[in-house]
DNA sequence: CGTCCTAACAGCGA
DNA sequence: CTCGCTGTTAGGAC
């Protein structure tokens, strides 16, 4: 699902809403979602919620005692807000957080997800302790992809995709980022230009910052169940397979790149 | 250089020749092909050379004291007698061995090789101790090869030239073998038919008979410095890119597989 | 629309 | 025409 606008909208609605309240219960429907023994999780009860921030497509909720709880949809699913009465959790979740004040969160996803606990020491070894610059970070100048591009053999899709390089992006918003860019996304990364490489790098500022301006994907919701603006037709070539480009016309092809399907204007996006 | 039917030539050379006789020191030209300090080849001097065997690629010679002597010519080179003062020794080698009875053997190779000294025990942690059946084994039957070609995602050529799998087999022959039996060196292993892998069985036997039987490749040389019968024009499809194909005509095709070239019919060997 | 593990592959060096 | 190392890719599982 959700990659880095969603989770930022997300992230920045539950600071407003759940920070500074009380964790009350879980209640756990699935535990092959857990990264650790159920009562681990009840351990938290009592404890604060400090702060939420979203890093890459990851959730960091902090807790007191220097626990982190991390909600993750995967390749989709919602994280809702309820409050009772007047907002009832929703039926299908796999995890229920309970807040005092009768609130909480209910945690679905459609595929694969989980609800991670660390200890703030665990993060270095967990995978959301080793992301790489989010595309928003002011210190990820288009140097600093420049040194990153510079120094492998790997196409440009991959890379980009690789969270551990940056992080935030995933296979939904790539397509559109490298058709700014004029980018093929399998160009190997050592042979994109210094210029070429700055005009990515405002690429992915753009392109997230277009759905981050529609407040998501339609599909996903936000923590109120709202969807979000960025209809299919927004994309520019992303799942427009066989569609006019919409800068030279050209049908937009889908092909295969590191792993997963791509679209591309062969004519924009020369390889 | 030399596969297994070149090997097996050597090996019974060397057997009718050598076996018996007591090693009486080395010239070690290239440090850098030895697996062990020259000191130690030097503690064979006085030992005798019990036997000699070809094992896919490799060749072992046993020693006293349960040592091994692998001479290993790499992609080309040659191993050859002298007997003073008949046969004087060749003038270029990288190693030689000089045995009792002014006779010995100069290794000459032209890109890499190595002459490596093992300890009996040390055979399974080294190449050549952890070979696949030679396809001239009894044991070696149809029924084994389809179990090597069942549970892999490989291409047949990957997995035929891979020693692990199976010995004695590399790019000099695997393209009249693959042709013999009608496969594409790029057919994933696991989609030949019982009936398919029984052919490649016998070609491979096939392959490596018609070059055992001249004598092995002409541009090779066995260990009296004798050239091999096997000629450019014996090759079915080896090497005869743009040449017709000998059973329909069809222009044989230069194309890379498995990281190296290799020769096929497009029409005998369908993909 | 994800991440992980592993097999397979490709490039390079020796 | 070699082998082995390493970075990268591709497939399947969850």
């Amino acid at each position: 699902m959700a990659e880095l606008p969603e989770l930022l909208i997300l992230a920045r609605q539950m600071t407003d809403t759940i920070v500074g309240k009380t964790i009350r219960g879980f209640e756990l429907r699935q535990p092959k979602c857990l990264n650790a023994p159920a009562q681990e999780y009840r351990q938290l009860e009592g404890k604060k919620i400090l702060g939420v921030e979203a890093k890459g497509k990851w959730l960091l909720m902090a807790l007191e005692d220097d626990r982190l709880l991390l909600p993750n949809v995967g390749m989709g699913g919602d994280i809702l807000y309820y409050q009772l009465p007047e907002q009832p959790p929703a039926e299908k979740y796999q995890c229920r957080i309970d807040l005092a004040g009768k609130a909480g969160l209910t945690i679905r996803f459609w595929w694969f997800g989980n609800l991670h606990l660390l200890g703030r020491s665990d993060l270095p070894l967990h995978p959301a302790g080793r992301l790489g610059p989010s595309p928003f970070d002011p210190a990820f100048t288009p140097e600093i992809l420049e040194a990153l591009t510079g120094k492998t053999r790997r196409n440009i899709k991959s890379l980009i995709t690789d969270q551990r390089v940056i992080s935030g992006i995933g296979n939904a918003y790539i397509h559109d980022i490298l058709f700014l860019a004029g980018v093929h996304p399998l160009t190997p990364a050592s042979r994109l230009t210094t210029d070429r490489v700055s005009k990515l790098h405002s690429a992915m500022r753009e392109g997230l910052t277009r759905v981050l301006d529609k407040r998501g994907l339609a599909y996903e919701r936000d923590l109120f169940g709202k969807s979000g603006g960025f209809e299919a037709q927004d994309f520019l070539v992303g799942y427009r397979q066989d569609q006019p480009c919409p800068v030279c016309g050209t049908p937009i092809q889908k092909i295969k790149a590191a792993g997963s399907a791509s679209y591309v204007c062969p004519h924009c996006q020369a390889l």
